[in-house]
DNA sequence: AACGTTTGTGGTACCGTTACCACAAAATCA
DNA sequence: TGATTTTGTGGTAACGGTACCACAAACGTT
């Protein structure tokens, strides 16, 4: 246990190779000349070595240590661990390596982690996190460390974000509503000061106003959450009994309504349609199967990667904002209505 | 933008403070004597300059770079991403950063990760992959890398390995289906190359053999995953249309077996109890809600972190195996029976 | 008074790379 | 043929820390 294995180091190749660690460098960062033979030699003595270099020792001479950081606001939440493996696929066959930190949301934590990165040489941030501010930017900026945001950026001109058509989507879900015959439909719209609860809000909005059916009293206000999506269908039961469809502003406090709405004695995709949006792994697990409006989780998480390590290879020419398709994933919890002007 | 932000080294502290880098060095580190008066020009300068060590120095000069590796099979699936919040949350208070890999449970993806933690100089590794083998880890101790394992150690006296009571939650469940009312229980069982599945199993063995109307045909094959819940529990009702319980080897095979039943009409939890096991937070979202032993998935990761984090600090008295206490959650899915002996 | 110990400090080699410069031999050009 | 460029190589100072050693002053101790 005391024998510490033998580490090669760049000077055991040169030695073995019989040449300068200087052309060992060369030949392995293919910068320079360096004879036919001479290659074959290094080759042979690196393997004979097992040698591979020394990352931390390029970090320090380079200030580049092919490490990407992910913060988002916990990796236990649906959406953010598939986005995460996302990330960490695209990261590793570019060669990095990802390390991740959970922000909860609180700035404290969120710029504890900017610190530690800053001293570690960090190629990169990925912001998945809502707290991500302007001095934060300011400050990344100024040392040099490139960032993408996913959603939301600090300053929307000056950075690459990822996000997906939030309004469009809210008005597929609305459409999709309505086409399977709702006429009364209620909105449980997520915190406003996420860009996705938000655009989801307006989205719905512009969609209805013009409908002759349509009350504000239709919004209600919840925290994204399940628990929250539970509260936020009572209270709207409670106002309006007759609604025949929700539109939940993600696919949590969809899956929130459902329970609500099955505990009430509502028979969900027959009475009253539920839509979520998102797209997470669980909506297929859900008894009715829920009907979502589908971000592309992966590519969203694919794309931000390949964004960053082009901003930190310098090979970005502009730093812009990608809006991503999204999808509607029709399930049993929005069935066709039977009753109403429904012919058959 | 090309303005360059000036980050202090500890030489422009020695400078400023009117000292050398040497007793720089032993402030920060607490390592040998420091003047009281010397102390507090060190402290002006450090936060004049606003100077935090570079950890990548460090790491060259010391070999210590205060991160640690996770390695699991996959981020976003639900027990890991619950498992890796708790790592993170442990190593960052302990001053940890943590990298994550996705193995896939393929031993080549896992063998890259080790290479290349090896040139970063990673402090230590959790592994929660299946692949990690012996080969693997007299490597690892070769070169001096701590490791820790969930669930199974290539070498079980040799290696601290947490996992849970996976046969007394098995014993658990099999009691609790007989105390509702079951008379005829199947177990869907997981990959017997996972010491999980194989374990269950035994306990769901251990349990019934001796009941009469157990028969070796209630044991179904399945991969750990919703599809193979639902193929199993197909196969399974060919076989015995008459089961009134089903124990599966996790929750995403138990949610499998919800679908199946549910979409062959049996009612869940009034004809047929199923009952999960590893406690992830979608149980809470099936309907009805799966009753599941719940394996303490937080309070392993962050022991798993603790442990790991000692062992590098050289603290850990011995290696050993811990076996953490699963819980019972009764819920819907697992009613009482009505029929039967019940004599209401 | 002579000696040993504690306290406080600085100098510098090293950790394992890369980048720049210097230099020489070979190849190309006028 | 002499000058210029290309090819090939080695030396060595960084990168930003740590750790060991040397040294001196202050303090006790007998």
């Amino acid at each position: 246990m005391k024998e510490e294995f033998f580490i090669a180091t760049i000077r055991d190749v040169a030695k073995l190779a019989g040449v300068s660690v200087s052309t060992i460098s060369r030949y392995l960062n293919k910068s320079g000349y360096v004879n036919a033979e001479t290659e074959q030699s290094i080759k042979n003595a690196i393997e004979k070595l097992n040698y591979a270099p020394n990352q931390v020792a390029r970090g320090l001479a380079g200030k580049k240590t092919n490490t990407i950081a992910l913060i988002l606001p916990d990796i236990s939440n649906l959406f953010f661990s598939d986005l995460a493996r996302a990330v960490e696929d695209v990261a590793a066959t570019y060669g990095y390596t990802v390390i991740f930190g959970n922000s909860d949301d609180q700035g404290v934590k969120e710029k504890r982690y900017i610190e530690t990165l800053k001293q570690k040489y960090i190629d990169g941030i990925i912001f998945a996190s809502n707290t991500f501010g302007h001095e934060d930017a300011e400050m990344l900026t100024k040392l040099g460390i490139p960032y993408v945001c996913l959603d939301r950026g600090p300053d929307e001109q000056n950075a690459s974000i990822v996000r997906s058509k939030n309004r469009e989507g809210a008005a597929m879900a609305v459409q999709h509503l309505l086409d399977v015959g709702c006429r009364k439909i209620a909105h449980i719209y997520g915190p406003q000061n996420l860009i996705t609860g938000k655009e989801r809000l307006i989205g719905f909005e512009k969609s209805v106003q013009h409908l002759d059916w349509y009350t504000p009293s239709l919004l209600e206000p919840a925290d994204f959450r399940i628990a929250g999506g539970i509260e936020a269908t009572e209270r709207l039961l409670e106002r309006h009994p007759d609604i025949d469809g929700i539109f939940a502003g993600n696919d949590l406090m969809a899956i929130g309504a459902l329970k609500a709405l099955h505990r009430m004695g509502y028979r969900v995709g027959e009475q009253v349609a539920v839509c979520g949006f998102d797209g997470i792994q669980t909506t297929e697990i859900t008894m009715p199967e829920l009907t979502t409006i589908a971000q592309p989780i992966y590519d969203m998480g694919a794309l931000i990667s390949r964004l960053l390590i082009k901003k930190i290879e310098g090979t970005l020419e502009e730093d812009r904002l990608y809006e991503l398709d999204v999808q509607l994933i029709a399930r049993a919890s929005t069935l066709r209505r039977k009753e109403g002007h429904d012919t058959t």
